[in-house]
Parts: C-alpha cells; structure tokens; sequence
DNA sequence: TCTCTTTTGTTGACGCCGTCAACTATCATT
DNA sequence: AATGATAGTTGACGGCGTCAACAAAAGAGA
C-alpha cells in the first residue's frame, strides 16, 4: 500500500516510453505532452498524474539516459579489463552517433529546473568518473597525482565531446574537406589523443605563465 | 525604389536586434515572435512582414552570429600577423564564454530548414576556414598535405569545441574536481593541442588500421 | 458487503504561441 | 488626384502547457 509499484499497465513507465520514442523521432523541442498522451490513447492531463510537468519528465528521461550512456561506456571497458582508453573512446563516440538525440539531450541542452535533482546529477557525474577514474588509475591512484588525471580526464572529455558534437553539428555537413580525411578522422583523433597525454606526462609539467611571448598590448 | 534600404526606422533591423537581446538574457527557446512584437511597441503580425517565419529569423541571426564570429577569430589572429593558434585558440574560448547562449545557437542547435540558405552556410563555413587555414599555411600551403592539415584543423575544433561546450554543459557545475584544476584548464588544453600536433606531424604518419590490438569479436 | 478515502484518469477552461487571412494606412509614381 | 505597392493592424484558428473541477476505481475498516 506505501510502494505504489505494479500497475494494471504502469502507465508512468509507457510515458517514459513512449516520450523516448518522439525524441528519437523527431528531436526534444518536438516534444509534447499531448503528443504523449495521444501516443498511449489516454486523455492530455493524464501524464500529469505522473509527471508534475513536461520538465519533469524531461529530467526523468535525461536520467535515463545518464544510466544507458554510464552502462555503455562500463560495458565497453570492462570487455576485456583493461580500460583502454581508445575502447572508451570508440565507445563514447559509437554511443553519440547511434543515439543522437539523446545525447544532445544529455550535454547539449539547458537542463530544466528538476533536473537539478541529486538523482540524475548522481548518473550524469557517474558517467564522468568512469573517464576520470581511469586517468587516476593511470598514476597509481596517487591522490598526489589526482589534479594531473583530473585535467587528462577533461582533455579527453573535451576532445571526445567536441568531435562527436562536430559530427552531429550542421556546419558539418557544408565543409569541403581534402579527400580521405574522412575515413581518417576517428583513428586520427585516437592517436592525437594518445600523443598529448604521452608527451604531457613526460616532460616536467611547466608552471609557468601560458605565454612565451610577451603580448602585444 | 528597389534598394528597399533606408526605412523610416529600420524595423527588420530592430527586430534582429531585439531577438539577439530575448535570445542573449532568456534562451534560444524562449525567443517569440510576439515577444519581440511587444519589446518593439508593433502588432504581433508585423515582424512577418520581414521575416517569413521564426526560423527565417533565427536563421538571419544565426547568420550574423557566424560573421560575428568569423570576424573575432579574425581579429585575434592577425593582432600580430603571425596566427599562433594558442591565440586563437583563447580567442574561440572567449567567445563562447562571453556569448554563450549565441555559441550555442551556432553549433549546439539543430539549424531549422531555412538555415540552409547559401548565405548563412557561406559564412559558417568561412569560421572554420579560418582555422583551416592556419593549419594549411603551417605545411606550406602545400596540396600533398592538405589531408594532414584538415585532420589537425578538426582535431583543434573538436578539442576547442568540446571544451566551450562542456564549460556551459550543466553536469560540469556538479564535477567535484580536484584542487587547482580549473585555474590551469585552458593552458592545459592549449598544451595538450600542442603537443599533440607537434607529436603527430613528426613520427612518420602511420597509414596503418586503426587498432594494434585484434579486436575481441 | 457497504461505506469512506485516496488514487488515477477525464473534461473543460485559460493564456500563450506561430501563423493565415482580411483589412487599412502610408507613400512614391504617374 | 488616382493608383498600386508596401508596411502595419486586427482577428481568427489550432496547438501547446497547465490549473481546476469532476468522475471512476480501488483499498481499508466496519
């Protein structure tokens, strides 16, 4: 009587459903509430049984997504225990082009106000620490070290999540590029990757100012 | 009589100006026809006489947002003529941190239908040109390398891009990271460019497949 | 079994939005 | 002054999110 579980048809659970269905359709600003409703053939104000507003429901499908994308990227690196970080990124990069929508959802959106629940902020900074945990690993888990990872962990964050925004991105789609490059791009991207964190961790880490030139002005 | 210039008061002009101003203080989906209209003091039917549809107005400010851009990168690059890409670099950064919700509009929004007019995608491509460019003109402009330097000028937008976006992204105000991280994130990142690119066009470019390791299925 | 309460779903309204259609005011050109 | 284009107004329509009031259904206690 307290659990509220088991539903005759969990209609809660066909919303989420049915709401995923539309975003991969035809995007997140498509959609509605009534769409929704429409979809499962109950009147508009039913979701909101469930729902306390579209928000609401957007938050909950971009918690979802949160746990999909973290399971994607665990199942990836614990293939063969290695974490290798070019699977991570072969993974990262395969979740964002089969899911697009939804990963727009997850970084390229404005979260709404509900989504600032501890809930989804748990699984979308889960997802991140399975990155940064493995740059950790990388020095030993050396607490010592933690600031070093940290910043590998968002440079390779950043160069992931730039490509596969770019590659969704529709100036993509209008670049002439040389021939060849293409078909080059994933594995050139890798190795680069691969480069920077090599040549950064061996020589000594230069504090000094970003600038070797003095400014102009 | 056929320039159609010089109104009494320009108003096609006011409403761009007015949209970039809802845009820039509330959001790109926040932005109305109808709020523009009152901003503006007119009927809610005469900016149509300007703008076909809302997304014949987003697209003419999308438009000018490209130029805008084009024309920052272009100035940080030729403060000395010399078209350091740390100088760009910072300057693409700076944009998108100072104009965040008009970067987003660019690159993080999925362009509506009339986006696709040659003039906004003229302009949009010239912004990456700009970056091409400069990594072209390091191999000496030479058409052999144009392959190479297209794949440095991706993997700097990829980075630069993933970066912006990530800095606006929500889940990175919920990252706990470790301290004296963010002080030293952009001269990281620019570091990590660098070394990468350096890395990269040094040892012979391996034109091998992708992985070293057999893949497991 | 018959109430009584809580939960779940429906109907109808409100104000906002984008946009179509029809009307009017303004103004350069003949 | 007459004309025809151009710019702006008013009013309507359907779709949206959401509030409020109602109805049906389901459990619990007697």
């Amino acid at each position: 009587m307290v659990t509220g579980r088991k539903k005759s048809f969990d209609l809660k659970e066909a919303c989420v459903r049915a709401a995923r269905e539309v975003i991969a359709e035809q995007g997140i600003e498509a959609l509605s509430m009534r769409d929704v409703a429409r979809k499962l053939g109950i009147s508009h104000q039913a979701p909101y049984r469930h729902f306390e507003s579209r928000d609401h429901l957007l938050a909950e499908i971009m918690r979802r997504c949160f746990v999909d994308f973290a399971e994607h990227l665990d199942r990836r690196k614990s293939s063969d225990g290695n974490g290798d970080h070019e699977d991570m990124g072969s993974a990262y990069l395969a979740y964002a082009a089969q899911k697009p929508l939804e990963y727009r959802l997850m970084f390229g959106t404005p979260w709404p106000e509900p989504a600032r629940h501890p809930e989804l902020v748990k699984y979308a900074v889960h997802a991140f620490d399975i990155l940064r945990n493995s740059q950790r690993a990388k020095y030993g888990d050396l607490p010592t070290h933690y600031a070093k990872a940290d910043l590998d962990a968002l440079f390779i964050w950043s160069t992931l999540h730039g490509m596969a925004s770019i590659m969704q991105a529709n100036v993509m789609q209008h670049l002439v590029l040389a021939p060849g490059v293409m078909p080059r791009l994933k594995a050139d991207l890798m190795h680069k990757i691969d480069a920077a964190l090599e040549a950064s961790s061996r020589p000594a880490p230069k504090p000094g100012p970003t600038r070797r030139k003095p400014a102009t002005r």
